[in-house]
RNA sequence: GCGCCCUUAGCUCAGUUGGAUAGAGCAACUGCCUUCUAAGCAGUGGGUCGGAGGUUCGAAUCCUCCAGGGCGUACCA
């Protein structure tokens, strides 16, 4: 047990004692070091329901916890009615211990075991290159099904895609135009098909198999074809490289296919939510509260995106998962709340789906904004990005910032040295503890067979201590709320934390017990330091 | 007009779910390498937490209004 699992122990025991069970407990850890390393605001929460002094609470709390000392040393009570709380620095060795035995499983945890979790993201439709904007949505997408699989979920990272509708076809169009280009001809390229020069390679690759024998092909769906597979074996080399793959692929086709489209219009239609008006089928979301009708099907008699999106919904739910995950960028942000509305006016638990909206990021070149779009080809590609600053800093620049916030990226910056940036702060602390481990190895430093941790007693040391053991908390916290920025502040901190003792402490030192004793604390930072990377898809260098 | 996100140091952002004197990285300035990696450490300066009300013992955090920025608001996805 942690000196914070028992404080909490404690305070539920006085809760259960007076009848209050139902108040949440909640520790936190003040800033200030003479406000100890845990305190409670339960006594002033308290004051309404018991009608007293929050400071004479405080004191009944106060002496109605054991002071045990393998926990906790020293109980106050400061301003108004908080309770501070001062470990015991015994826990703190124990709990060292358990990280060195533990090693790759610290800070993994059982909370989500036997739950199934689907968690769908990136889902660009096969038009182009991925971008620095897909990007975030993969890096975020990859650590979310990392952090939750460390929390004993099962997880699925799944792919949606769309390649039957406009986008595709203009693709497809696009593509056999360059195509008839290449063959000799003049063509008027609209402005509003892509332009970026892959669509020409493309097209090269089918001239230089074919010859102009499709010149008087006016189908596009072989050139679309062709097109979608050589820019999906892109896709999933980028995303390779990026440091994982995806499980399923799914594509909306297959939604036809096995009927599941017609069989959602037939249901909304029996729930009267659906009617037919211009030629078109509307979705009456007006009924659901929402300010307008959209249509799910076109005049045309092709559905939007609406209709396929519910009924994969509805798929993903009867998968079985207890949990689902879509992650949009902000453009996206329309699209879901009436697809949310139809699959939970079919009659199913809209609950165990989280939609995550992450916001965009805006390129810099120095001081000058650069637009991007996909249609228009001025953009850079996920893959230009890894060539220029590598793996480990693209990933870390998309983690580093919470979802929500807008995400300022300058590849004059990040393109012309990456001293700065922050990634080497935290791979630079790991790869020092790295080569002191070797050091001590070559000068046959045997690991003492009973360590005495109690040599660990500096305010560096404890310090260092103190963070280590919230690891496993902010693994659970980040994993729970979606948010893998939390492991990131955690690993910057703990990274801050070693170099300050590591200026202060030296760890190799003739005092063999004393540095025993360090290079187990220094192990365990290292374990730390390779676990949390590990969750964020971050290397951890053992030399700079 | 309506919906979602944002506004915290010169810049980019955190802020442990409502706590005590609001933090970090860049940038600026000043120190520290004969010893385990200076991609490091220590220090200085820098703030009306966009504004105004409200909720309460207590607000950067919750509510309302206002201002500014972003993204949407399709028979595109």
């Amino acid at each position: 047990m942690t000196s914070q699992e028992y404080i909490k122990k404690e305070l539920q025991r006085f809760l259960d004692e007076h009848n209050l069970s139902n108040i949440e407990i909640i520790l936190e850890r003040p800033k200030e070091e003479a406000f100890g390393d845990y305190a409670s605001t339960l006594a002033l929460q308290l004051a309404r329901h018991l009608k007293k002094n929050p400071r004479q609470i405080a004191e009944e709390i106060k002496n109605f916890i054991t002071l045990d000392n393998r926990y906790i040393s020293k109980i106050e009570i400061a301003g108004p009615g908080f309770i501070n709380f001062f470990t015991s620095n015994e826990n703190l060795y124990v709990q060292l211990s358990e990280i060195l035995e533990k090693k790759e499983a610290y800070g993994k945890s059982s909370l989500g075991q036997g739950k199934k979790a689907n968690i769908e993201f990136v889902s660009a439709n096969p038009t182009g290159p991925l971008t620095i904007g897909h990007g975030r949505g993969a890096v975020l997408g990859d650590t979310i099904a990392r952090l939750l699989k460390n929390i004993g979920y099962q997880v699925t990272r799944e792919y949606y895609f769309n390649n039957a509708g406009r986008q595709m076809r203009v693709l497809g169009d696009s593509v056999r135009l360059r195509y008839l280009e290449l063959c000799g001809q003049k063509v008027d390229f609209p402005e509003d098909y892509y332009q970026g020069q892959y669509i020409i390679d493309i097209a090269r690759e089918i001239y230089n198999e074919k010859g102009d024998a499709l010149k008087d092909e006016n189908d596009v769906t072989y050139f679309k074809e062709f097109a979608e597979q050589v820019i999906f074996a892109d896709i999933k080399k980028t995303i390779r490289r990026l440091g994982f793959e995806f499980d399923v692929f799914y594509n909306e086709k297959s939604l036809y296919d096995e009927g599941k489209i017609d069989q959602v219009v037939q249901q909304l239609r029996e729930k009267g939510l659906v009617a037919e008006r211009d030629g078109a089928v509307w979705f009456l979301t007006s009924k659901l509260g929402f300010d307008q009708d959209r249509v799910t099907i076109k005049s045309t008699g092709e559905p939007t995106y609406r209709l396929p999106d519910i009924a994969y919904h509805v798929e993903k739910i009867k998968r079985g998962f207890d949990l689902i995950i879509d992650i949009f960028g902000a453009d996206h942000i329309a699209t879901y709340p009436d697809v949310l509305a139809a699959v939970k006016a079919l009659g199913y638990d809209v609950n165990k789906i989280k939609v995550l909206i992450h916001q965009f990021v805006t390129l810099y070149e120095g001081e000058e904004k650069v637009k991007m779009s996909t249609r228009k080809a001025n953009f850079i590609t996920l893959d230009e990005l890894m060539d220029e600053v590598g793996v480990d800093v693209t990933r870390y620049f998309f983690l580093m910032r919470s979802m929500n916030s807008h995400l300022n990226f300058d590849l004059t910056l990040a393109k012309k040295q990456s001293d700065e940036n922050p990634v080497f702060y935290i791979q630079y602390a790991h790869a020092r503890i790295c080569s002191i481990l070797k050091l001590a190895t070559e000068r046959e430093i045997e690991r003492a067979a009973k360590v005495e941790f109690n040599l660990l007693n500096s305010k560096e040391e404890l310090n260092l201590l103190k963070h280590l053991v919230q690891f496993p908390q902010t693994i659970e916290m980040a994993a729970l709320n979606f948010e893998p920025h939390r492991v990131v502040n955690y690993l910057f901190e703990l990274a801050s934390l070693f170099h300050k003792f590591y200026t202060e402490c030296r760890v190799i030192s003739d005092d063999l017990a004393l540095s025993q004793a360090r290079l187990a604390l220094i192990d365990a930072v290292r374990i730390v330091i390779a676990n949390g990377l590990k969750v964020l898809g971050i290397s951890a260098p053992e030399h700079m």
